[in-house]
DNA sequence: TTTTTTGCAAAACCTTTGCAGTTGG
DNA sequence: CCAACTGCAAAGGTTTTGCAAAAAA
């Protein structure tokens, strides 16, 4: 891990944004950081660290995973990006751009769906109410059937 | 594993329920599973297989942890164990008596609290409505920020 | 040139599996 | 006696760490 403080910064919408996060810090604009911001940014989903180590499909050079780890670690201490357990399989990691996700995973299939935070506001607040815990579904999801395992498992009742 | 079908039997309430139902299936009621069984029916919370392993204080003789892992997920097939995630860290294992629990767990400590389901209704009602979900939170917690744990980062906020 | 970053190797952590020997019914 | 169970050792999957070589500023 590279021992920087780790206030974070507000979320950086652009990769201009990102980019000059890193500079301000005096951390370095690799080329492995720069493309992996760049995937993460032009992602449409979460993707592990494995995915990004292999090249994401051909869009990156591929990398060594310690690196890709040690890379995620220090842009998640920025704020550039997040990770979030969708269940028992590797964390999945996003970059913390604009939009904020919260969400919703399925324990059936592999499903899940990525939500603006205030559609979980009823969840939240009936959970405020009844614990005084501040619920937060963005790092852990919530975790349930979806309508299409729920109809599966009436089929075949558990 | 044993090989064994999995069908969960109705939820055990008392030990000798449970060594019954090991019984019906053809499986031996070994010392250490019984131990393990004793154990994890007399325990007040949620416990590792390591601290199983380990002989949970001195109540039980120290037994090899992949025999643990495998007793629990036996134990698990017949519905008288369940596990749950509450964090990054290892699973926690509980009996499946009387009481079947849901859990919340805060990300600031290591704090959470075991509610009984219907405690989780309306966040549950919330959910469903929203999506279609059918929430369960007896595998994967609902996670936050338990009211401790707010006042601290309001202290200092992040 | 100086400090950060990388790749490789190894380890840490949690969990599962293979196998030979032991035990329960 | 025979099938199930145990301990030990090893491996699998995910993530972290140490260190010397490479790259950024």
């Amino acid at each position: 891990m590279t021992a920087h403080a780790h206030t974070p910064l507000l979320p950086a919408p652009t990769l201009d944004a990102a980019f000059s996060a890193l500079r301000q810090r005096g951390l370095r604009l690799s080329a492995a950081r720069r493309l992996l911001l760049e995937a993460l940014y032009a992602a449409m989903e979460p993707v592990t660290a494995e995915r990004i180590a292999a090249g994401l499909d051909g869009r990156l050079p591929r990398s060594d995973i310690a690196s890709v780890y040690r890379n995620l670690e220090t842009l998640e201490e920025l704020g550039l990006v997040r990770h979030v357990h969708l269940g028992h399989g590797p964390g999945l990691y996003v970059h913390a751009g604009i939009a904020l996700h919260e969400y919703v995973a399925c324990e059936g299939c592999e499903g899940y769906v990525a939500v603006h935070p205030h559609q979980l506001d009823g969840a939240r607040d009936a959970i405020r109410e009844a614990f005084g815990y501040e619920a937060s579904f963005t790092h852990f999801p919530i975790v349930g059937l979806c309508p299409e395992c729920q109809e599966a498992s009436h089929v075949r009742p558990g």
